[in-house]
DNA sequence: GCATCTATGTAACTTGGGTTACATACGCCG
DNA sequence: CGGCGTATGTAACCCAAGTTACATAGATGC
């Protein structure tokens, strides 16, 4: 992972690269690495740069709900708000594999802001993609069953050959349920010969019949 | 209401001040009129003048579930998002009073924009509030009761006397559940001696032990 | 191969809250 | 005042989904 690695995902004037690389630092996670925690004052934006990261929260009693997850080039749009808002981050951010992300520091973002059309535009484009995304799901919790959002997760998140990598616990806290209730809805899906399930894995059998299970 | 009033809640040069006057539409609705449908194309960004409006969807089954409410000087934020991702509108809205809004055209919108540094700082405050405030509801929706959620509201939304002045099927449509169900935890709360129930408002008779059942 | 994790499978029980189906009460207007 | 539209009150019923409590089955290392 090298510094200049994140110019690739900015386009900026010759001087504002330069700054940049002299101001940002790099930091590297190793899977299941912390990389912000609740409540942390929040210095500048999280740019990734490899790897994955997942942003969720923890419900009052212990269950973890994800918010959503950043791959390379992402910015957390979350450090954003805090910067322009001066607020602490309102969420934990964890390594889902060996990631690496860039801090760029607050007072330069908003130099940079304020001067590159193009920050600007990541920056506006990240925000309305996320209030897109929080009103798809909140419209979706309520109203759509749990066998409905898992299904559209299960299709959402299948590689082409129609394996989902994923453990049920996992599952569950990606959707802010219990194990047990993820395995409930699996083994009706599974009899119905729509999935298969496995360990750490979920093979979708039949995927053009599993999307009919979304609205009926 | 007045063209001039928009510039009591901008700060702009007096050339763009000039520019927005000219380029401007004002529009007028009365209570419940619709102010913007589902799906449509947004040409501009919507500020509202006076009054008060409701954004708000609906499920796949005919539910309502309000998003937010907009208030005079408030920007509407999806309409931004609609601009600057040029898509269209993902809700419906209406006036929950006798309104009036601005239509500030797209293009001049995105000059000022770039130009005016006050309606970079609206726009980007706008849209972290929003992304703040749908967080904090989709945490809410999976780890509180309705109880919980219905008394929130009405500690929120009391008048310093203690009234709050909405109907139950308002309320219900608030918070995405039916009336009666509304009806069933009135009755709950009532007979705690913590509320009163009357057409079309309620009074919160012990606000601070009421305030005690967001959280146990 | 055996011990030990970690992941999945299952069943019984509980509960919040949505639904249906009425009854009653308020308030306005002719 | 009396009728009609609108708001609230109540009860019985049902189901999705969370909880508790174990059983079993792949992995991994020694």
């Amino acid at each position: 992972m090298k510094q200049t690695d994140i110019l690739e995902h900015l386009h900026l004037s010759l001087e504002n690269q330069t700054r940049l690389l002299q101001q940002i630092k790099l930091f590297e996670y190793s899977k299941r690495g912390i990389v912000i925690h609740k409540g942390q004052a929040v210095s500048g934006a999280f740019m990734v740069l490899a790897g994955k990261l997942r942003v969720f929260t923890y419900s009052p009693d212990g269950a973890e709900a994800t918010l959503y997850t950043l791959g390379p080039g992402d910015t957390c749009v979350l450090t954003l708000n805090c910067l322009f808002n001066q607020l602490r981050y309102p969420a934990w951010v964890q390594a889902s594999n060996n990631s690496a992300a860039a801090l760029i520091p607050g007072d330069l973002y908003r130099d940079l802001f304020a001067e590159e059309e193009s920050i600007r535009d990541i920056t506006i484009e990240g925000l309305s993609t996320l209030v897109f995304r929080l009103m798809d799901e909140l419209e979706e919790v309520h109203s759509c069953t749990l066998e409905q959002r898992l299904v559209r997760f299960l299709l959402n998140n299948a590689s082409t050959d129609g394996w989902v990598h994923i453990t049920q616990q996992e599952l569950a806290n990606h959707m802010g349920s219990s194990r047990e209730v993820i395995a409930r809805i699996a083994k009706g899906l599974s009899q119905q010969g729509l999935i298969s399930t496995n360990r750490g894995k979920i093979h979708l059998i039949n995927a053009e019949a599993l999307a009919r299970h979304t609205a009926p």
